[in-house]
DNA sequence: TCAAAAGTGTTGCTAGTACACCCATGT
DNA sequence: ACATGGGTGTACTAGCAACACTTTTGA
């Protein structure tokens, strides 16, 4: 985890240096953001801004007054603005090497004193470039209604495919990895909570995550069953399309 | 967590002060050492040398140059001497008021001042009595295999069943019930790595110990088949008891 | 021969899968 | 009418639970 402040510091970004007594050192917390699109399953990763082509998941620090979930949550309110999202704590990661890219290290500690002299002195760039212990969430979202905000030292965020994910700094591509192995499991259960379909969609779609979370073919007649048989649906009007075929039914989430 | 140093840092422990700056701030691992005896599933607990009835869970802190599963595993080795053993990280626990028994943190602290104040300085008090976030284990060891070993700080430590824990420091006890709750989930696969049951073990052994786990029967012709349907037991001789009754065979783990 | 408990066999239920079929829609 | 895909129904299978039964052991 490299980027700092984020949004609801910006005052304290601009106004001088980075407080780094707010934080607890050597722990970090790491996103694994999801969406879904064009029968995709992607995740938010951020492009740094220096170094040839170093990629990172958003991520933050943990303030000394705020519990570890509520420090998720506001990372990811600070990176999508979205509140109220299903977020989930799956594994901490901490081996001895994981200080900011290893190879990248002087990199980044002349990234960092470039970029705001004022603002980062040594006992700040040792901070963030100290060995870190990361917790990962990882949160499912609405990729359509997110509007990512770059943090420090990023040059900007990007929805890749997961199957398509650059090399990144740290253990991050690890991360992901586990991550998505935790979405799989009982992702039924979860269903509802999720956040990756619009308020309204189609069955298809469904199966259509599913497949793209599973990277599986799920045969349509008994998917429908399965899901239904969640209870967790209701059925609204039906699509029209235009196409010439009969309109699939329109769900949502019961609230 | 408060017990600080271990059996391989007793040198240091004898030679001079904590030395805080090997180990990581604000960040400990806490260990639920399950073991199984008399049908009951037990944890170890330490009682401390100071207050009047304080309980904790053993625990220790993570030093830089290892990776937080090393650190795990030499917790669990300094205080079971056991090697090799189950060890699997479970969860995170971060609140912000998880500061060494909030309503017990002045009697730590005035303990910890007599406890060996060359030792430890008001500094290292303030280290071991700060916020900390905590990252849970929970192992799996043959309860007669254990001698354990206290920490500083510890009067004694003992194996409690889990019905029958007494209130601990911080939130060990949601701890524990997060911990159960981890073990009970795909039991049936981690069941050759387990070390709960001695080398050779009944069937009826194995079906106790699911009981204890799961607080539940088992009817035992169903459990039989399921647990030789995993393929991962070898079937050795006859268990002769002196019981009126057939003998049961004798099982063990295939290696 | 009997009580106690080990071990095996049989049946029935349920969840998931595979296959087949009918229905709505726009050209 | 017909191609296209949506939706439903039926048969098959595997895994699990409930019940009944036989076998071994030592008194």
């Amino acid at each position: 985890m490299l980027t700092l402040c984020l949004v609801d510091s910006i005052d304290k970004r601009i106004m001088g240096k980075f407080q780094k007594e707010d934080y607890i050192a050597q722990l970090s917390i790491d996103c694994v953001i999801f969406g879904y699109k064009n029968k995709e399953l992607k995740v938010l990763i951020s492009k740094l801004s220096y170094g040839d082509n170093l990629w990172s998941l958003p991520g933050g620090y943990i303030l000394q007054t705020e519990s570890i979930d509520d420090a998720a949550s506001r990372i990811l309110r600070e990176r999508t603005g979205l509140d109220n999202i299903y977020l989930e704590q799956f594994k901490a990661f901490g081996g001895p090497d994981r200080i900011i890219g290893s190879e990248f290290r002087d990199l980044v500690r002349s990234g960092l004193r470039e970029f705001d002299p004022e603002r980062f002195d040594e006992e700040a760039i040792n901070w963030v470039t100290s060995r870190f212990v990361c917790i990962g969430y990882y949160a499912l979202v609405d990729l359509n209604k997110v509007d990512p905000k770059i943090g420090e030292f990023e040059e900007f965020l990007k929805w890749v495919s997961i199957e398509e994910l650059p090399k990144m700094t740290h253990d991050h591509n690890a991360i992901v990895t586990s991550a998505h192995k935790a979405l799989r499991q009982n992702l039924d259960e979860k269903l509802i909570w999720f956040n990756l379909l619009p308020d309204e969609f189609t069955m298809r779609e469904v199966k259509e995550l599913y497949e793209a979370v599973y990277d599986k073919e799920f045969p349509m007649n008994n998917f429908q069953k399965k899901i239904l048989g969640l209870q967790v649906l209701e059925r609204l009007g039906k699509k029209f399309t235009g196409a010439q075929n009969r309109a699939p039914y329109v769900y949502r989430f019961k609230k």
